[in-house]
DNA sequence: GCCAACGTTGGC
DNA sequence: GCCAACGTTGGC
């Protein structure tokens, strides 16, 4: 049986110990298969044992400007196997605690499969999360069961944890809105009002100029009790 | 740069 | 085994 899973990975340069950790979807589909070190987190880690031939996974771009999950990638017919960065003392994800006697860290094989046709940003996703009655304008498709299941995922339940399970229903309805979109994609951004609140704005296709197809939404900024109200403009 | 959530460490 | 201090994650 196919399993679903998230994997983040950062898309920014960051140097650590004199090497770049950047890692982009476009780099991922530039290389077509990489192997998923640096993992260094236990329960990350026990996820990764559990993958399984062609299991499928959401390629996660995350500490950038717009995070949000991709499609989607695939794990190679190989087993978890022991992470050797963690051996050498020059890699950036070297940890002295791993023994090549004694494996503490492992990975996986990962394929590129596809990108997404509409990038779903993790704003948009917590936005249908906290929207308990009315959907986004434009994701009419997506009904309230799917704003149920949206809430229940762990990247929004629990966020920090860089690799993730991911319910069936859950990657339906990513899969969904990543064929169907109905959000316009440089448009949706936080921005801070003058209380301190989240403002979401969710373009109608595209037409971001045109300010009677808007609709802005004010999300309370206290985080886990988000409440949606429409401020038509 | 801030900071909440959460994991790890180490003294007792 | 407790728990305070500290470190990391990652969206904002």
């Amino acid at each position: 049986m196919t399993n679903f899973w998230l994997m983040k990975a950062e898309p920014n340069s960051r140097i650590v110990k004199g090497k770049d950790v950047k890692f982009s979807v476009e780099d991922f589909e530039a290389v077509g298969i990489t192997s998923w070190e640096g993992v260094r987190n236990p329960e990350a880690r026990n996820l990764m044992k559990g993958m399984r031939v062609g299991d499928k996974v959401l390629f996660y771009h995350s500490s950038c400007k717009t995070p949000g999950p991709y499609m989607h990638m695939e794990i190679l017919p190989i087993e978890a196997y022991p992470d050797y960065t963690a051996w050498d003392p020059k890699h950036p994800y070297y940890d002295p605690k791993s023994e090549e006697a004694n494996p503490k860290w492992f990975m996986v094989d990962v394929k590129f499969i596809s990108r997404a046709s509409h990038f779903v940003p993790y704003r948009l996703l917590r936005q249908i999360a906290a929207s308990n009655v009315t959907l986004p304008t434009g994701l009419e498709y997506l009904g309230e069961k799917d704003a149920r299941v949206v809430k229940d995922m762990d990247l929004i339940r629990r966020g920090r944890l860089s690799v993730q399970r991911v319910q069936p229903e859950a990657w339906d309805v990513i899969k969904r809105m990543t064929e169907k979109g109905g959000w316009s994609e440089e448009v949706v951004k936080g921005e801070k009002d003058g209380e301190g609140r989240t403002t979401i704005v969710v373009g109608v296709g595209g037409k971001r100029k045109r300010e009677n197809e808007n609709e802005t939404k004010t999300v309370n900024g206290e985080r886990g009790r988000s409440r949606v109200k429409i401020l038509n403009r």
